[in-house]
DNA sequence: TAAATATCGATATACTTGTATCGATATTTA
DNA sequence: TAAATATCGATACAAGTATATCGATATTTA
């Protein structure tokens, strides 16, 4: 069954987006008004027939010779990902990396603006953090249930992740943006996106350390080593 | 062909480790010796199987009945990851993010210590930031070099990313986090971690997306609903 | 001690994702 | 205009990953 039945990205295409959405604002800026999936895939690393079958499901076709429409494409992937109306969204915890999302003015371009941030300091609330107010975590739910909002942004220690997870959900948070390393319990309705560091910081690991691996194999020039102990790094996003 | 062939774990399974630390290593302090993939799947959301499969490269063994020996496990774990000693890193850019992840004190229990942080701001530099002294950019080299530093963790804005990169592939880092959104080139000898806040909101927001249309088509409690359009939430971590 | 329960490890299967090939179409170049 | 080049889209294939089943072994319970 080819893809294109199917309206659905998988979830690999999803993380692509992103990145394809950078390079092509870009574009926006010069006089081109196609983009091939060669040149995306070159800018970006990947393989020209992945960015034909990241696009193969979103409602636009390219055209043979000519590549894809670049205006068509920014709408059909931010239609897709649901970054053409800007999501309100409050983050609670602004420790250190709360402090570090907060000063990112990066996200309102991916469709989410933090409108509102929260800590249980009273030496970090009463202040403002790039122009977002920060309150006392006691006003999240009435602010929520006002403000309808529908994401929640989680930086807070891993110990009260649950707690305040259950608050947001209570106050009508249908979405966690966690940051703390603890898998939160919420109801079925409730998505939550996990952001663990430490999983790139293992990936980086193994990478450097089968690189090195490969490096003292490739110096022993042996003819009969054995490939599959360090598979050739493909270029692959892990 | 079974896995227990390949003594490879799989890029899932490497991302999947760091939590499985964490439970363990909470393990450790009770008196509990050994350890199933029942319990770590529960307290991790994911199926027991697949938790069993992830340790199977391991070169361990489980005992039927019992579980794995949480010592052993934490040790084969750490070996694979090579995170039993400690590789030394340098920080450049210590804006927002780079403050973070300075400020960060969970880093060095996943085997990565950063040891010296770099910035071209004379303002950030000459100053410590959580006991990391802070150096002109222009100190780079030769430190790396002097220290044999082999991971560094790039935190500039994208524009410079790219320089700095050079700048410490010359000084001899072999392995480098990038946060910056920007395909790094490199020689095949140096391996790069991208780490892109983007793909994880993508995720959410389609998540947040999917789960709505799941909501609606259930309150219209349709027979003839189409369940290809919103596949049910597996539980997996994308 | 015997039965019930928990668990691992092996095998098989299903699903997801990535990769290769090739014909058709558009553009550029000679 | 004709040939060379670039590109898409369809199909097929391969590899990676997740899931199901089941027998064997250890522990707990009756
Ligand atoms: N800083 C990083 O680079 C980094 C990296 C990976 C993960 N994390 C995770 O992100 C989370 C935050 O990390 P951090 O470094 O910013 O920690 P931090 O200690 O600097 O900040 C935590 C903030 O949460 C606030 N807080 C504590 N309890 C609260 C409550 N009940 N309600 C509201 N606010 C509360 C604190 O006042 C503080 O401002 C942690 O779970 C950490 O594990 C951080
Ligand atoms: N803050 C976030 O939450 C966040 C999220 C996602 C991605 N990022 C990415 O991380 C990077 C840093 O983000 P940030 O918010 O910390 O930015 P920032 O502007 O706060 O910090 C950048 C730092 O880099 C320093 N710098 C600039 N040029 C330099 C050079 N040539 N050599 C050495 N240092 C230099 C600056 O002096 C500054 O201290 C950016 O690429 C950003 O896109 C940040």
């Amino acid at each position: 069954m080819t893809l294109g039945s199917k309206r659905i990205l998988s979830y690999p295409s999803i993380r692509r987006m992103p990145s394809y959405l950078r390079i092509l604002k870009d574009l926006v800026a010069t006089d081109q008004k196609a983009v091939s999936a060669t040149f995306l895939a070159k800018a970006l690393g990947f393989e020209p027939i992945v960015v034909r079958k990241d696009f193969d499901p979103l409602p636009i076709t390219g055209k043979s010779g000519v590549g894809y429409d670049i205006q068509e494409l920014i709408r059909a992937i931010e239609d897709h990902l649901g970054w053409n109306n800007i999501t309100d969204a409050f983050l609670v915890g602004t420790g250190n990396l709360g402090t570090a999302l907060l000063g990112y003015r990066g996200f309102e371009q991916y469709g989410v603006k933090i409108v509102l941030a929260f800590d249980i300091d009273p030496a970090k609330t009463a202040q403002t953090i790039n122009d977002v107010h920060v309150l006392p975590i006691d006003e999240l739910p009435l602010m929520a249930e006002r403000m309808k909002v529908q994401i929640g942004v989680l930086a807070v220690p891993a110990e009260c992740a649950q707690a305040i997870a259950d608050k947001m959900i209570l106050a009508g948070i249908r979405g966690i943006w966690n940051f703390a390393p603890v898998k939160l319990v919420v109801p079925e309705n409730v998505v939550v996106q996990n952001e663990d560091l430490a999983e790139g910081l293992a990936v980086l690991s193994v990478k450097l350390d089968r690189s090195k691996a490969k490096a003292i194999h490739a110096s022993l020039e042996e003819v009969s080593r054995a490939p599959e102990d360090v598979p050739p790094d493909t270029g692959k996003v892990f």
